[in-house]
DNA sequence: AGAGTGGGCCTTTTT
DNA sequence: GGCCCACTCT
């Protein structure tokens, strides 16, 4: 006789009513039975929602928290999603791994690094860190750089990063994408095999390792796969489109027991390739997995109709996509304007002036944007809302934990943490006056060898590398160092950055900066911020892969009023009442540097994002002329602009009064 | 030889 | 503002 089975045990109360408070495309999804199944999910169509729903219906069907992993592109996004699984909804979702791939990677190799050779108390270098340890190795590699124009350490380290976020071979990714440096491919493998090793020597990993090693430690430790295999029953991804070769392989091999994998993304909102994501992963998907499901959201409810038919005219033009059309569900309202204004100062002017009239008809700060191609962008508008007392905030630029300072401050707990990090010594050392590159870096060659550096430095085995003259500011450093490794010390992150200030660094910043107050108050944030972690590895851990304070602090979007200057990069799934996009100029957008066409769908892509990111009203901009090499330069309008259709804006005109 | 200073140059996007 | 290079000082 054959046997079925069926699923047995306590039918399932859902507190929530999915009917209710989903569409129907949305509630198909949300719903879906066991398996692999890909989202398509249109900006703006509610695509967090339901990811959030999907993650509250596993749960109330009786999964475990903590045998669900949610991989999302940035810690705010999991953070917000499990907010509102946990208040609104009201379940609990303790013990839910929940991050980017970096951050899981992060916690995953903690606990298995030993298996990879590592220690674990490694140490994460960001992409600065990344490319100084590279640089050392072109130079202990022997390249000889007369022969040759070598290239620059950050263009040789993009190249061994896009290596392995690709997984294509150094010839590859060199012949493919910067092919005037084919002549050097092997000495540039050289650099690599070399950069690989020294890394494993100073018990450090750069972001790629986050991954490569998370992917290595799935394929060549069966028993660790089989441990998160089971562990985790449903995997979740956010924001598929922008995955990358080794992040797809990852969650492939994480899946192969169960492929319970649901994956939500926008074909049309890919635009990381610079750093590997290749939207072959999205689009391949249904081929991969055969029995996926596949769904798609097409109902819009963030932009008006006006705005939606501008963003669907223009990605229209993109050849490689899933054909979508994504309707508006919001009444009609005005039409995207567009301006040309003389130069870059009319610009800022413009953009203040309307958000000042907005603002005098009860609309709030907070709701408006400045969206731009690229940070120097946003240096004008920066003045003029200063000159008008205007509120902003900024996404871009240099990030707070990128800055010189709190690079130094974090170099001295980098070293208590993980004593091999040299590239934490070479900047400490380089604090001294008197040692510059060359005598640091023969003390980090005496000490990272020895066991214990730390102790080696305390009992003088770099003194006879100092000259007379750094002396004291050497032993000093030496006194530092020796109060950072106390019993217990490493409990107490914030006693160690105060320690780090009352020995000499508060007075090496007055020394060496105008803002010295402005560093010094920034260190203190630092301090209070580290009051929350109970480890100084932890405290590193999560600097390296946080981007700002407010991505863990309070500060969450919004209610404070102020407008928000930033890439639109950055920008990626939020949104504004309003929204100004500036600087829309052939060259500048698309990048002068985008060349091919599979660059230009990316840049594409990008104003796409940027138009879905407003609400009501959307603003184009772009300066007839603007500062260039060697006086102004004329600049003509996006091809962006040029090959929309004439009925999706309204050409406005700027007219511009004196006022004396 | 190696450290420090001043001037000219450029600027894509990020975990 | 940051980076590189050339120049000067120790």
């Amino acid at each position: 006789m054959r046997t079925f089975t069926i699923r047995s045990g306590a039918p399932v109360a859902f507190r929530i009513d999915y009917e209710k408070e989903l569409n129907p495309e949305q509630l198909e999804a949300v719903v879906c039975p066991d398996g692999p199944a890909l989202v398509l999910a249109g900006a703006g169509t509610g695509k967090t929602r339901t990811v959030t729903y999907r993650v509250a219906r596993l749960i109330e069907s009786g999964m475990k928290p903590d045998s669900l992993m949610l991989v999302t592109f940035t810690n705010k996004a999991a953070r917000e999603m499990l907010q509102r699984v946990e208040s609104v909804l009201g379940l609990n979702l303790r013990g839910l791994w929940g991050g980017t791939f970096h951050h899981i990677g992060n916690i995953l190799l903690r606990r298995h690094a030993k298996l990879l050779g590592y220690e674990g108390n490694y140490s994460i270098l960001d992409r600065q860190d990344a490319v100084d340890l590279v640089d050392t190795c072109v130079g202990d590699a022997g390249v000889d750089k007369e022969r040759w124009r070598f290239p620059k350490a950050d263009i040789v380290q993009s190249i061994i990063s896009l290596t392995v976020n690709t997984g294509d071979s150094i010839s590859r990714v060199v012949s493919t994408r910067m092919p005037h440096f084919i002549p050097m491919t092997e000495e540039i493998g050289k650099v690599a095999v070399r950069y690989e090793l020294r890394k494993q020597e100073l018990n450090v990993m750069d972001f790629d390792d986050l991954l490569s090693n998370w992917l290595r430690l799935l394929r060549e430790q069966p028993a660790v796969l089989d441990q998160y295999g089971g562990q985790f029953r449903q995997i979740l991804v956010d924001e598929y489109q922008d995955t990358n070769f080794i992040q797809a392989a990852i969650i492939d091999l994480m899946a192969s027991s169960h492929k319970n994998l649901f994956v939500v993304g926008d074909d049309a909102q890919s635009i990381y390739s610079f750093r590997g994501a290749d939207f072959e992963n999205i689009i391949s998907f249904p081929k991969r997995y055969a029995d996926a499901r596949v769904f798609r959201l097409t109902t819009n409810y963030r932009s008006t109709p006006e705005i939606l038919s501008l963003a669907n005219a223009s990605i229209r033009r993109n050849r490689r996509q899933f054909r979508k059309d994504l309707h508006a569900v919001r009444p009609e309202g005005r039409s995207p304007a567009l301006l040309a204004v003389r130069d870059v100062y009319q610009q800022a002017g413009f953009v203040a002036q309307r958000m000042m009239d907005l603002h005098d008809d009860g609309m709030d700060f907070g709701k408006m944007a400045v969206l731009y191609r690229s940070h120097y962008q946003s240096m004008e508008i920066q003045m003029e809302l200063t000159r008008h007392g205007i509120p902003f905030e900024i996404r871009s630029g240099l990030r707070f934990f990128e800055q010189a300072h709190i690079k130094d401050v974090t170099a001295y707990l980098r070293i208590a943490v993980n004593p091999k990090d040299e590239i934490a010594w070479f900047r400490v050392l380089r604090l001294i006056p008197g040692i510059g590159k060359v005598s640091a870096r023969k003390i980090g060659a005496a000490l990272i060898p020895m066991d214990d550096p730390l102790g080696g430095l305390i009992g003088g085995a770099a003194d006879k590398l100092v000259r007379k003259a750094s002396r004291k500011d050497f032993d000093r450093m030496i006194d530092l160092m020796a109060r950072l490794r106390a019993p217990d010390m490493l409990e107490k992150p914030s006693e160690m950055i105060r320690i780090v200030m009352a020995g000499g660094y508060e007075e090496y910043l007055f020394a060496e900066y105008p803002n010295a107050a402005a560093r010094v108050e920034d260190i203190e944030q630092l301090a209070e911020y580290s009051m929350a972690y109970a480890g100084t590895a932890e405290l590193l851990s999560s600097l390296a892969l946080v981007s700002t304070m407010g991505d863990n602090a309070a500060d969450d979007e919004g209610e404070n009023d102020k407008v928000v200057l930033s890439s639109i990069h950055q920008a990626k799934g939020l949104e504004w009442a309003v929204v100004f996009l500036v600087w829309l100029c052939e060259g500048r957008f698309p990048s002068a540097r985008a060349v091919s066409e599979q660059d230009e769908e990316e840049e594409r892509r990008l104003f796409y994002v940027a138009a879905t990111r407003a609400r009501e009203e959307l603003y184009l901009l772009y300066p007839r002329s603007a500062p260039g090499a060697g006086g102004n330069m004329l600049l003509g309008p996006s091809r962006f602009i040029l090959e929309l259709p004439g009925n999706v804006y309204e050409r406005c005109a700027v007219e511009e009064r004196n006022v004396y």
